[in-house]
DNA sequence: TTAGGGTTAG
């Protein structure tokens, strides 16, 4: 800013000083003195810069850097003002240059304070003893161990390396820096070690996490002090010695403001938000000062635990102790309201916020998500003035978190449209999406987009590709993503347990879960849903039963409703239908109707119309709106030829509103998703497909098929029943994937319900008779079919 | 003058 533009500083005569008022002329040392320590707004002190400046006075050193010192620490006085105090001292001496510096620091412009060096090297004006400390912080603030070793070699050229305070904001740096060999090598050097040195090299190696090292340092300390003291809860609290850092606390001579914050921080590092919560009114309790730094802590412990009572109390205190002006604060009130679900709190916040920094944006964005407000959230998102990859990630997963996916996908190309690089966390939500939609092509580019961009395949990322290559049938893809991570989590064994068991690859999949538990991954309850899962593909009960034991007994786990459905599945498929039963009897819970639809399923399967009756009939009570269930029933009148049971179901569908789901079959074809409905004549290339099927129909006849018309649970003709199988939207689907693609490529199908037996019978002869292998994922796992065969062994 | 505590947004 130049002197030019600002305001010309007015004059001691128009002064409005309640004191007395100064002669013109007067001004020297002693009026100074006196009358500058009671200055309490520009106002007051604008005068006394002008005599000064007028009379000449400035000229003096001494009274110079009085005055600029007052600028400085004066909140009142902004700091470009004392800029120009400064610029206007002719002479400065090392003081002067030193509180101007010091003035940047302490309003965390460490780099104007390195500028400052720069010009004072140029004007030839000599560093003292303070220069070097001052310069070295500001260093250690930018964490530029580039610019700090800049700084070192000047101090070792002018000889103040051997004052005490440069040697331990040097270790300070450095450490600071993560450099803990430099660090280190210079407090090796020191020959009288002070409680500074000792510290500082203590919070070195606690902020590199070298925990053995900080131990030794402590014990090695002459004399404990609470500085060093908090350090080691802080090492403590971040290596999950909870106990440890506990007993340090207590046993603390002087616990000061950092003391009880550290523990609190301890207590929240590792999840222990109610003691934390708990430590923290009992500070408050003893009168501790409390900052914003601990308050940022507590309020996260009240969002964790959706505890918005303790978090409005807290929001009271802050006001009362005048702190609330923080942006820090501001954005830890707002994330609190709004995951407790006190959306219109956060928003008042946010509409009242003077100043409204990212992060308040992006926490509204989130909390509107949070609370199913996605519209909100939305035009909230179009209205900011900037986005960042976290508003742009928000934005792209609230939709993925309401079942949006194409939105999600549509905003993710917009994104890509304005050249907004995306992150692993953006492209997790991309891909469930890809998931969700079968959108394979993109997945498999988004995939390539990671390795070129040597983006981290991290926890998350891994799980959901390796889900997504599972869920399109890409066993092989999954695996080698699974190889490729090197940070496995429970979740990216369990995507690929699931995964394989769904694929139909159940001892791979068992293997694995022994794989896991070799690794020292402690398998959670989804974990078993896989296990059980992989056992019910292939009817292996007394595998299931050993594992189902082995929830409780080995690994402490509860079993929940659906670990008891997959038994019931498990037993019922294999034809133990008593078992199975009994089972249900015996479950600690209320059984869920998904428990009574597996028996129902396997009644069916194993012809016990009188239990499958009975079954039926319990759970068109159960879940009256459920059409699958209907549709079961109904068929199971129908395979015993009673027509009369069929039409009541039928009659009962109608009274409940009941529609059965139709079979919808999805094939993606040169990046467009075709569906197909059962006799379904609406896509384009109609004529074309219809072709097919009857060539199709006929190569089949020729290999040897015959149409299974127990599936057709109509009471029509046996022609028309062949006709109406021919029209399933799966062989539809298939018909148009030996249309639009070629071999090797697979034909690639997802249903939304299960897969008919006739469907499943045509589709091995088709793999044969037409050398394609098709993949076809259902509403429980994949079909891969391949010269003839299937990869579910027909046990489905 | 130097040393210790933190989190919030996906």
């Amino acid at each position: 800013m130049s002197l030019a533009k600002l305001k010309p500083l007015t004059l001691a005569a128009k002064s409005t000083l309640n004191h007395k008022p100064m002669s013109k002329t007067t001004i020297n040392l002693s009026i100074l003195e006196t009358h500058l320590p009671k200055c309490q707004n520009l106002k007051q002190f604008n005068p006394i810069l002008s005599q000064m400046i007028l009379t000449g006075f400035i000229r003096d050193t001494y009274a110079a850097s009085r005055i600029l010192k007052f600028s400085t620490d004066s909140s009142f006085i902004h700091i470009d003002l004392s800029l120009r105090i400064f610029n206007l001292i002719e002479d400065a001496n090392g003081f002067i240059w030193n509180t101007m510096m010091r003035a940047y620091i302490q309003r965390n412009c460490p780099q104007k304070a390195l500028n400052l060096y720069k010009l004072m090297v140029d004007k030839n004006a000599d560093p003292d003893n303070y220069t070097y400390p001052l310069l070295v912080q500001a260093c250690a603030i930018r964490v530029s161990e580039f610019e700090g070793r800049q700084i070192h070699n000047h101090i070792l050229k002018t000889g103040f390396d051997s004052d005490v305070y440069v040697q331990n904001t040097l270790i300070n740096m450095y450490a600071v820096c993560e450099n803990m060999s430099d660090a280190r090598n210079l407090f090796d050097e020191i020959p009288v070690l002070n409680p500074v040195s000792w510290n500082s090299i203590l919070a070195g190696y606690v902020r590199a996490g070298d925990a053995e090292k900080a131990k030794l340092i402590y014990d090695r300390m002459p004399e404990r002090n609470t500085i060093a003291s908090n350090s080691m809860i802080v090492l403590f609290g971040r290596t999950g010695c909870v106990t440890e850092a506990c007993r340090l606390f207590n046993e603390l001579p002087e616990k000061d403001m950092v003391s009880w914050s550290a523990l609190i921080s301890c207590y929240e590092q590792n999840e222990m938000y109610e003691e934390a919560l708990a430590l923290f009114l009992r500070m408050v309790a003893n009168g501790v000062m409390v900052d914003e730094v601990v308050v940022v802590t507590v309020l996260s412990a009240c969002a964790r635990l959706s505890i918005v009572r303790t978090g409005k109390l807290i929001h009271g205190l802050v006001v009362k102790i005048g702190i609330e002006a923080y942006v820090n604060l501001q954005n830890a009130f707002i994330h609190m309201y709004s995951s407790c679900g006190e959306i219109l709190a956060a928003q008042k916040l946010f509409n009242a916020a003077y100043h409204l920094d990212q992060i308040s944006w992006n926490s509204m964005i989130s909390g509107y998500l949070k609370c199913g407000l996605v519209q909100k959230a939305r035009t909230l998102f179009d209205s900011m003035p900037e986005k960042d990859i976290v508003s742009w990630s928000a934005m792209i997963s609230g939709y993925a978190q309401h079942d949006r996916f194409s939105e999600t996908l549509a905003l993710f190309q917009e994104m890509q449209l304005l050249g907004i690089r995306p992150d692993e966390t953006t492209l997790v939500s991309v891909v469930s999406a890809c998931t969700h939609l079968a959108a394979l092509d993109l997945g498999q580019w988004i995939h390539a987009y990671i390795r070129k961009n040597g983006l981290k395949i991290n926890v998350f990322l891994g799980t959901t590709l390796i889900n997504m290559y599972m869920k399109c049938g890409c066993v092989e893809n999954a695996l080698e993503v699974f190889q490729g991570t090197a940070e496995k989590g429970v979740s990216t064994w369990n995507a690929l347990i699931l995964g394989l068991a769904m694929n139909g690859l159940v001892e791979k999949s068992l293997e694995m879960f022994s794989e896991m538990k070799k690794c020292g991954v402690a398998p959670n309850e989804i974990t078993f849903i896989g296990v059980l899962g992989a056992c019910r593909h292939m009817g292996l009960v007394d595998e299931g039963r050993r594992h189902f034991d082995s929830i409780v007994q080995e690994h402490k786990i509860e079993p929940n409703v659906k670990h008891y459905g997959c038994m019931v599945d498990l037993l019922g498929r294999a034809g133990m239908l008593k078992e199975a039963e009994e089972l249900i009897e015996s479950m600690p819970m209320t059984p869920d109707v998904a428990t009574w639809g597996a028996l129902l399923g396997a009644c069916k399967k194993h012809g016990d119309h009188d239990m499958g009756e009975r079954i039926g009939r319990k759970l068109i009570e159960l879940d009256p709106d459920h059409d699958g269930f209907h549709v079961l029933l109904s068929n199971i009148y129908a395979s015993k030829g009673n027509w009369d049971d069929v039409h009541e179901i039928r009659e009962i569908m109608v009274q409940h509103g009941v529609v059965k789901m139709p079979g919808c079959s999805m094939i993606e074809a040169n990046g467009i998703v075709h569906e197909f409905l059962a006799g379904d004549n609406k896509h384009p290339q109609i004529e074309e497909i219809e072709k097919k099927l009857d060539e199709m129909a006929k190569k089949l006849r020729m290999e040897g098929y015959a149409p299974d018309t127990n599936e057709v649970s109509f009471d029509i003709d046996e022609e028309e029943k062949e006709t109406a199988l021919f029209r399933h939207s799966e062989k539809l689907a298939i018909a148009f994937g030996l249309i639009c693609t070629s071999p090797p490529t697979p034909i690639r199908i997802i249903k939304n319900l299960r897969i008919c037996n006739d469907c499943h019978t045509a589709a091995k002869f088709i793999s044969k008779a037409f050398s394609r292998d098709i993949v076809l994922r259902d509403r429980h796992r994949f079909h891969h079919f391949k010269q003839g065969s299937c990869s579910c062994k027909d046990y489905w």
